[in-house]
RNA sequence: GCGACCGUAGCUCAGUUGGUUAGAGCACCGGAUUGUGAUUCCGGACGUCGCGGGUUCGAAUCCCGUCGGUCGCCCCA
């Protein structure tokens, strides 16, 4: 019996199919890479955790957000995890003392939130974690900051394409007080400041009201927000276009020093309208924006020392970064960096596509494949009935094998015609020598 | 959780004020031919018009619901 219901994909998860997944391949491999090459470590971990770990960093409120379930006839209640930080920092916790200082961990895990689906954000999604453990300010951030322009970078993208921007929440927290806001509303006005570029501007300016500011006040906050500064301008130069006095800014000279000796300057702009949402952040903050504004943020950071010992380990000073595949793909298929055909050209390129013409010579081809595979050449053979050579030719090129071999009568005397299928010249080839041939050709052929 | 728009073949779409058996191009599969990636030709599969209900003599078409997609809001770890 058949049946006749059919399934969809759950709503926010996506399939990836052979192209589809040569791209998610494809992100996977510059993020790992880059992550190695600065020296991070990969991990992970569970994917789902006590839902506690999540409620005690972030509030009962996060519950909605989380796919959170309870085992038939249990009584533990679990979350799919939403981020890597609080495993990470459970994990690092775990490991108490014995941690070595500084500990630079990277992850490639998949997420899971319970929101609605829209450009940019799914209810599943890869989410690539850097974390420094161990390191103060800046220079744990500007490792971060480094692996993620290396990332970037690779993916072919320029200072001109993404820029890391970065804010620092003492001079904001400074600014604010100067302008009036009481210390204890500081959190508060960090939560509005998130939201400044989305809140309709009478709406912000009753609310920074509320938060103790005068009109003029909120004129000159307004003002300094909006300012965006290459992040190789002084702080006299950021403090001047923001139109405040320059002794907030101090705290972001020694980030300047740091990023100006690892190069990392043009790639960064000071930008006091990043806050990020959450209460925990401290210190420097940073977000990777595409420069068109056009997308959500690539990628978002900050400092969050006291985590760790929130969940039970020392009190140590950690900073990471998460950057989403989602927002990543979006900005990369815009400017043609992700394949033009949604990863078809990322497809793994057989060495070669085995043709046997004579019905006779099939046993055979099945022999070359085999001692191709052997000799770790990527081989395919066609399973096609047609013994039309043009079509069948056609299904190599198709699979963007760069080399047929094509069985005829003269096989059973041990020879295969041996075709380049880019330029189109074949030689005949003693059978018992295909692998190495094909070695040499593809290794003296051209790169691509 | 709230709102807007959209759902016809694998893809892009057509389908008249509601009217017989729902169409095209591309793609796909099998084959023929020139045996070398092309061209041409023959043949094939293909849809419960997202799903369910309602109105109607009659629904792809109108109404309601639902599921999904897209884009916003909330939230953004």
């Amino acid at each position: 019996m058949t049946s006749r219901r059919t399934f969809q994909a759950p709503k926010g998860t996506r399939d990836f199919y052979p192209p589809q997944m040569a791209a998610r391949r494809r992100i996977e491999e510059v993020w790992r890479r880059a992550s190695i090459d600065c020296g991070f470590e990969e991990i992970e971990g569970p994917t789902f955790e006590h839902l506690d770990l999540y409620t005690v960093k972030s509030g009962e409120g996060i519950v909605s957000e989380l796919f959170s379930f309870r085992r038939a006839g249990g009584e533990d209640d679990y979350a799919l995890r939403p981020e890597f930080t609080p495993t990470l920092a459970r994990m690092a916790a775990a490991k108490g003392a014995s941690l070595p200082l500084p500990t630079k961990w990277f992850a490639i895990p998949t997420h899971f939130r319970a929101e609605r689906p829209q450009r940019g954000r799914l209810r599943e999604f890869l989410q690539w974690n850097v974390d420094v453990i161990g390191l103060g300010e800046p220079d744990g951030e500007v490792e971060i900051i480094e692996a993620a322009v290396l990332a970037l970078e690779r993916f072919g993208l320029t200072p001109r394409d993404v820029q890391v921007r970065l804010s620092h929440r003492e001079a904001i927290a400074a600014l604010l007080r100067s302008l009036g806001v009481g210390e204890a509303r500081v959190p508060a006005a960090f939560e509005l400041l998130d939201r400044f570029d989305r809140l309709p501007p009478d709406e912000f300016a009753r609310r920074a009201g509320e938060l103790g500011l005068d009109e003029g006040a909120v004129a000159r906050l307004r003002e300094a927000m909006v300012i965006a500064r290459p992040m190789s301008d002084g702080p006299g130069a950021i403090a001047a276009a923001m139109g405040i006095a320059a002794a907030p800014l101090a705290s972001i000279e020694p980030l300047q020093q740091r990023l100006r000796a690892s190069e990392l300057l043009e790639w960064c702009t000071f930008d006091p309208s990043i806050v990020r949402g959450l209460a925990y952040y401290k210190g420097i903050v940073f977000e990777v924006h595409e420069t068109g504004g056009a997308e959500r943020a690539v990628a978002g950071g900050g400092r969050y020392d006291g985590l760790i010992s929130l969940v039970g380990g020392p009190d140590l000073p950690a900073c990471g970064l998460g950057m989403g595949d989602v927002v990543l793909s979006l900005v990369l298929k815009d400017r043609g960096l992700l394949g033009e055909d949604e990863g078809e050209s990322l497809l793994p390129r057989p060495d070669a596509f085995v043709i046997a013409l004579d019905p006779e010579a099939t046993p055979r081809s099945l022999a070359i494949v085999r001692s191709l595979r052997r000799a770790g050449h990527h081989a395919r053979l066609s399973h096609r009935a047609s013994r039309n050579l043009g079509k069948l030719l056609g299904d190599a090129s198709k699979c963007r094998a760069r080399f047929a071999v094509i069985l005829d009568a003269g096989a059973s005397e041990g020879r295969a015609t041996l075709k380049d299928l880019a330029s189109g010249g074949q030689v005949e080839v003693a059978i018992a020598n295909l692998p190495a041939e094909l070695a040499s050709r593809l290794a003296s052929g051209p790169a691509e």
